[in-house]
DNA sequence: TTGACTCCCATAAAAACCCATGATATTCCA
DNA sequence: TGGAATATCATGGGTTTTTATGGGAGTCAA
């Protein structure tokens, strides 16, 4: 599971440190890094091998021609096997950058299942909507099945 | 699986490099592979023996003499299988060149279990169609079971 | 010979790989 | 408990390898 928030450094190659716990959280489980365009906000995401396999295998289910189809196409399109170097960075495809319109930092959000790779001020619009939110609406009411656990 | 994008040059001698990823991908399995012209767009898919394999077998599935059996098989006719040359490039055959109408430029597109050859222009419809269907209707619901995990 | 095809080598740019360093956090021991 | 010794992390930079691509030499058939 993907937790906490930092902010790295992306340098002149387009290379950024993964976070370690992040990083640790992937090796744990043997699985390999995808990044791919986030199809709800202008940020990247990152998931696992076998979390866009069982995409790969829903478009299979679905009809070839229908909209949902064209869509996750599309994200597996944009979707990009990461490599680590030594120091546990990975190279940031231009296609990534651009789309989330990163510079010189990222901030790392995890979320979970995923995890976001926002440009810092894009971030900051998310949090500060977030808290707007929070005041307007009050708390969420999450109810927390105990199914499956 | 194939996945990301990239942007190939077709040359004089209408060789085209398939990206490396691919390449792996299909070295990993053991696997030829094969283009055809795609059945639903107006692309070269490519693919892998195996899976080619299951597509006739879906055809056999449909009524022999129906029409849509014949189509199928119409198209599975002008399917190829591609040798590497030293330099990880294919010859594309020019009854694919003509059907996806490339010239000088191939734009490999992975969507998981295959991938697509487009020309430039076509592949910026298609990313344009998928983009106008993500901004109307929104991110896919997909429901992904957390079978097998 | 001419044209089409296969096989092989050359090269520039990009990516992968490796080692180094400073900052921060952690451990360990008197 | 203070503070030195040790690990870890993020980051910088150089070297090697890979990738995509161009081009030529040899082969075969008409």
């Amino acid at each position: 599971m993907f937790l906490s928030t930092s902010h790295n450094k992306i340098d002149l190659k387009f290379r950024v440190s993964i976070p370690a716990s992040y990083r640790f959280q992937l090796e744990k489980e043997g699985k390999q890094l995808i990044l791919f365009k986030s199809l709800q906000f202008k940020c990247i995401e990152g998931t696992t091998t076998d979390r866009m396999q069982r995409y790969i295998d829903a478009i299979d289910e679905l009809d070839a021609l229908s909209d949902e189809a064209f869509v996750l196409r599309m994200m597996m399109a944009d979707a990009f096997e990461m490599k680590f170097d030594s120091g546990g960075r990975v190279i940031i495809p231009e296609t990534l950058i651009d789309f989330a319109s990163l510079t010189d930092k990222a901030v790392f959000m995890g979320v979970g299942e995923s995890f976001y790779i926002w440009s810092p001020s894009e971030y900051q619009n998310q949090y500060n909507y977030s808290q707007k939110i929070l005041q307007e609406k009050g708390p969420p009411k999450l109810i927390l099945s105990k199914k499956g656990l």
